[in-house]
DNA sequence: ATGGTGGATGCTCCA
């Protein structure tokens, strides 16, 4: 089963994209955050004539908006709210008796300090509630969690450690709350799972740089993880880099995993 | 230290 996760920044904006995603890599699974449309305005037919009959939508008018579509059946289809908004940030579905999360964490605003910044401590709230969730869950059990997780964990997922410290996405309180996340059920980094922690690793470049690729000040905020009993099925591992430049591009990146 | 861009919306918010 090949999944795909990709921030793609409006889903409406990125259909011919996705169409060259199916052609370069046939995705059994793609998830997606930030559609930024509501469930009644999604493009189905779009996805249908892609391959994705099967959709599970959780769209709202502007801002956020999670998407699960498939090629085949999904089931059990449901949705989590945080921190009391229902703003759209979380899709549950099962696929061949594995249960599939798609998630799209806060960005948490410029200033990374929660006492003078209600957008990070928003963040920091939102990631331990839903640690504290899965926690609770069986780590025994096949699931997938991926999505735009908005932080960066290792020094070598951004361009330069010692400048992003102080930076939302790689300050270490972040880093510290999202290993936190990882460490409730075990989850297995399954990109990582391939990649040395030495080579630099990116999902993410701003749109404001004047050459994104000469450049390069890129970050990995963009994640897929399984559960201890899915890790020997975990066949191979790629971040679409050239996506980047894909007119007109999503700040994000595809993010693929195939599992055996 | 600063500003830089893009998307949805509608005279601004969010990333």
């Amino acid at each position: 089963m090949k999944l795909v996760t990709w921030n793609v920044n409006s889903v409406r904006l990125r259909l011919e994209h996705l169409q060259r995603l199916e052609a370069l890599w046939r995705p059994d699974l793609i998830c997606l955050q930030e559609t930024k449309v509501t469930d009644e305005l999604f493009p189905r037919e779009a996805f249908a004539a892609l391959g994705y009959a099967h959709l599970a939508v959780l769209g709202m008018k502007g801002y956020n908006g999670v998407a699960i579509a498939s090629r085949r059946p999904l089931a059990l289809v449901r949705h989590q709210t945080w921190c009391g908004r229902d703003d759209c940030r979380h899709l549950i579905a099962e696929l061949d008796g594995i249960e599939v999360h798609c998630l799209y964490v806060p960005a948490g605003g410029d200033i990374p300090d929660p006492a003078a910044n209600d957008k990070f401590a928003h963040k920091l709230e939102f990631l331990d509630a839903v640690a504290g969730w899965f926690a609770g869950q069986d780590a025994a059990r096949p699931m997938v969690l991926v999505g735009d997780f908005n932080v960066a964990p290792l020094p070598t997922d951004v361009w330069s450690h010692k400048q992003m410290l102080k930076v939302v996405s790689h300050t270490p309180v972040e880093v510290e709350r999202l290993a936190a996340l990882q460490a409730s059920l075990g989850w297995i980094d399954a990109v990582r799972h391939f990649v040395p922690p030495e080579q630099h690793l990116y999902s993410w470049w701003s749109y404001r740089a004047a050459d994104w690729a000469a450049s390069n000040r890129g970050r990995r905020l963009d994640h897929i993880w399984v559960t201890p009993p899915l890790a020997p099925r975990l066949a191979r591992a790629e971040i679409l880099a050239e996506a980047r430049g894909w007119q007109p591009p999503s700040d994000h990146v595809p993010v693929m995993v195939d599992l055996a």
